[in-house]
DNA sequence: TTGTACGCGTTATCAT
DNA sequence: ATGATAACGCGTACAA
């Protein structure tokens, strides 16, 4: 069960009454080198299936080609795709991943950090707990002493390198959208105004209507802690007004699945006489009974590959001064 | 960014006119030494913010501390919860994971079980994809010359190291509630014959008919390939039947979702006239319109715990010659 | 109690 | 074109 031979280079020098030098060059076969002896040496190699030793060229070279992956929760569909794509884009560059989750907290967010401080990663691809405020906190995270990648979940400073989905965007499109169907009273259950997230849907949200030369009403504009709870009586709230919302737009999947039970229960026909919008476009939702009509795909598989190949980029230029920024433009997605 | 300082063991017994063996031992105190030599240098060490590198101790040791850790689809809940207690549990013994997906593809699975292995893991931890038939395969497994342990989706053979939950044991409670609830005509859409988990599913069902003294009617046993299209093709025929079923048994609840919505789409209220069941017990079919009023806990985040800590024990007492295995006991959830 | 010397497998540098 | 040597950081057997 054990690994059987694991022949070294030393070996097959010997065997050949060359030096591992020498034999180093010709499975590297980049420096010049006799092409018979070259030959000579990969045919043994092969014959002795000589595998190089990973941690002993990782040692050398002080490079571990493992990145370290922080999300907050993998059973959230949206992050387990970004993942997929790290994985994918991290076995192209012969990069693996070392994982871990956060839980949204930010002290079990620095535990695992520093874990993987100590796995020695070459780099970390993050994105932040809900409620880690990074303001404040950079000190933390500089003194991993390893070179960052946030993604998705952003710092709110351009002081950083980092892949994100412009959610603004997205929601100016959403609200067009609606607009332009007829759909005037427009909420929007929101998340904690600490959150980016949250901001960015705001200002798209007023920038949408107020671009039409209307005003935001804002009563239409709650907000919900992603508890079952906040979002029923925020749903409550909304359908108790004397002119009612003719579309609600959440937060995100998890919040929308919360307001149209909500909403169900007040005995609402469900994007019928109110229409429900939301984000991530998540597969699940296909399996739900009242689907959002519109969503906001943020893609986060390739938000994942992005983030992957911005930590090599870096890794591979470490003196540059500059933080990287990529930004993924979001697609409406209407779903009849 | 990069790494700040980076002191090593050398540099402290440079600074303190110690060998750098001295060092060593004090920093792990466990050889004698004098007590006050190892306080001066865990002082020094701790001012230095000395942390000892990983690569080299891995590379000395022979050992990395990584697990591979591959599973079908981390989309799937009960896989994300699996590596939820896999990582708790490696993390508990100073172990990190490497991650990847086979997407239910034999060749893929191969493909990341030699990554893993050039990587250098310690050993790993498998649920096989749907399609891997491990007998005739055994040699592909064996040549990573890497302890493997298995876990829920194992082999169907005894002469490996697994973790699994008996979905016979469970199969048969449910049965038995079932019928004693007085539903007789109860229907079992399983998956293909040629994976185990369906063999356990149709044994236990039989069985737990057969120990009643009635007949099982092989016309209530369907199959599907797990595509949306099988699953309603099945419904339909069994809602067709002269005497049609009173419950069902979905494989997995993917399957249940499908088939929940064909028998919507033939206007069958829901767990009312006809009653669904099915394994797992995921969280996300709370959010469903008809969750299983049955479901089956397989308890993936133990099985992931339980295969962390049988690997390691395999992995401390290399030459060890018996094949470990672990049966979970599933639990009957019923939800009102 | 502490120091010396060596080795883990590989690669880089310098010499030949 | 190839060999010799050193070095990466650490642990440890052996010597003192």
């Amino acid at each position: 069960m054990s690994n059987p031979v694991a022949a070294t280079i030393k070996e097959i020098a010997e065997r050949l009454k060359v030096s591992p030098s020498t034999v180093s060059r010709a499975l590297n076969n980049n420096t010049r080198i006799g092409k018979e002896t070259r030959d000579k040496i990969q045919q043994l190699a092969k014959e002795l299936n000589y595998e190089p030793n990973a941690r002993a060229i990782f040692f050398k070279k002080q490079k571990s080609y493992v990145i370290g992956v922080v999300v907050p929760f993998i059973r959230e569909e949206f992050f387990s795709q970004a993942i997929s794509g790290i994985e994918a884009a991290a076995m192209e560059n012969n990069y693996t991943i070392l994982f871990g989750q956060s839980y949204d907290d930010p002290d079990r967010e620095l535990t695992v950090l520093n874990a993987m401080k100590r796995q020695g990663v070459d780099g970390i691809l993050i994105s932040l707990s809900k409620k880690t405020r990074f303001a404040g906190q950079e000190a933390e995270f500089e003194k991993l002493g390893k070179p960052i990648v946030f993604f998705d979940r952003v710092p709110g400073t351009d002081q950083a390198h980092q892949v994100y989905c412009n959610v603004y965007k997205g929601t100016v499109q959403m609200v067009n959208w609606l607009m332009g169907k007829g759909y005037k009273r427009i909420a929007l259950i929101n998340g904690p105004g600490e959150l980016l997230a949250s901001r960015q849907r705001l200002k798209g949200y007023m920038d949408a209507i107020s671009a039409r030369k209307l005003k935001v009403n804002m009563q239409l504009v709650e907000t919900t802690d992603f508890s079952k709870e906040a979002t029923t009586r925020v749903v409550n709230g909304l359908l108790k007004m004397k002119s009612p919302p003719n579309a609600i737009i959440s937060f995100n999947e998890y919040v929308h699945m919360d307001a149209v039970r909500a909403a169900e229960e007040k005995g609402i026909r469900i994007n019928q006489e109110l229409l429900f919008a939301s984000y991530a476009n998540l597969a699940i939702t296909g399996y739900t009974a009242h689907p959002p009509v519109l969503s906001i795909e943020q893609f986060p598989y390739q938000q994942g590959e992005k983030a992957v190949e911005m930590l090599i980029r870096v890794l591979d230029e470490p003196h540059t001064e500059a933080f990287l920024q990529e930004e993924i433009d979001p697609q409406l997605i209407v779903h009849y």
